[in-house]
DNA sequence: GGTTAAAAGTCTAAAGTCAGGCCATTGACT
DNA sequence: AGTCAATGGCCTGACTTTAGACTTTTAACC
């Protein structure tokens, strides 16, 4: 006999702790942040006492997690003025750790119904919103970086970092959290998945129509759109990984 | 000059991490869920080892958790078999923090904006989702209680808990988990307005459209009306509270 | 070329957290 | 009545994280 009935409420209310892997957690902010292109190669993270106030960290601990960083070749980092810690041209894999795949099914299918009340969720709030021109201008951007990908990983960056705009644009910093993660572990997913070109042009027609919704204030249209759009990725997901 | 341009996505993606609060954290789970009602008064908590092992914490440190909610009288304690930590009676208030209120606005606004994509997207996808019998009995159960509760702090939490229901069926922890926040924020924010007794008619009218429209599959209503539903609490904690 | 400021690198003491084992209590079962 | 098992209570040693001061390096600036 357990000691209380275990209402399915409780499972819904109780989670697990991120208990003291506050070094883990910087390196996977970090290093997520970096493979989805929001760090670009090249360019300078912020500095390490900056970087430890955002993540609520301390410096050690941030420390720690960017020289795991740069164990793995995706930061190198230069002293004294003017020096920091700048993202390499990343070529090298994710050292992850190669889930069992067993928990990787009901991990997928999580993320994947997670993301499918998220995202349609930001793109018909964003368009609710008034948008100010940094933030219409935050889009297009996102979109036309879309177009200049020539690359698979590039691709699938600005898509990311498409996504992730459209939530930021709502204002609500849960939100972006959400999508953040969501992103993220899509992202992983994506990653060993083979790349379809197929796939792109109906990708970048509902990029392009959600982005104009948005813009245009359509909010029905714009939900509309990234549901279906994010049935495709549900649908690539689910068929080709197991 | 920042050492990076500080890109709006990048505000975006990186998030505190919730290091050295396990402690904390736990407080919080676990008030939560007593004062939305996940944990009735009388019931049995789960023991100290089971917790731990849910909360993923040691326990230690759950235990210095249970100590604060016993300080506080959210609980008491026995020994020996057939013991436990059980429930009590809550009619204190909670300990609170007591905000300065000018962030209290925008942490408002932002719940109330990611609330208002979590439970409608929650509410479509639930509609959608094929439900077993036991999902069925959770939501008319839920919705049932919301009849039952003869005082304003019953009807809150048999609210919570329904909404908390409806994501849950959902089969996403994610979802679960973000439904949760939502709901201990809303409540906490909402005890501190007067209770109007107008507002109970329409809501429960909505509820009862929710929960039937989503065992009948009908998803557009479901978020629909959901939607409306979260509008009128948004427009309730924006207008009552500063 | 010298000064300075901005950055990473280093150190330490204190507090938090963990894992797991052992003890104490007490109701449940035989 | 006696035994047992489930539960909270407690302890120890190891590891992580913190906060802050201090040091070193190096480019930018005059």
């Amino acid at each position: 006999m357990t000691s209380t009935m275990d209402s399915p409420l409780v499972d819904a209310m109780l989670h697990p702790v991120r208990g003291h892997m506050a070094f883990e957690s910087c390196v996977e902010q970090l290093g997520s942040a970096i493979q989805l292109g929001i760090f670009r190669p090249g360019s300078k993270l912020p500095n390490e006492r900056e970087l430890a106030e955002r993540l609520n960290v301390s410096r050690a601990t941030l420390r720690e997690a960017i020289s795991a960083l740069r164990a793995a070749g995706f930061v190198s980092t230069t002293r004294g003025r003017g020096g920091g810690t700048i993202v390499e041209q990343l070529a090298g894999e994710w050292p992850g750790e190669a889930h069992p795949s067993h928990d990787r099914q009901a991990e997928i299918e999580d993320i994947v119904v997670f993301r499918s009340v998220i995202e349609p969720g930001a793109a018909y709030r964003a368009a609710k919103t008034a948008l100010g021109p940094e933030q219409r201008a935050l889009l297009t951007e996102c979109l036309a970086d879309l177009g200049k990908a020539n690359s698979p990983a590039d691709y699938r960056q600005a898509d990311a970092r498409l996504h992730l705009a459209i939530a930021s644009v709502c204002g609500s910093d849960e939100l972006s959290k959400a999508c953040s993660l969501v992103q993220a572990k899509v992202h992983q997913f994506l990653a060993e998945i083979p790349f379809l070109q197929a796939n792109i042009a109906n990708s970048d027609e509902q990029h392009y129509t959600i982005v104009h919704a948005i813009l245009e204030g359509d909010a029905e249209r714009a939900r509309f759109v990234m549901h279906e759009h994010c049935d495709a990725t549900a649908a690539l997901l689910k068929g080709l990984l197991k």
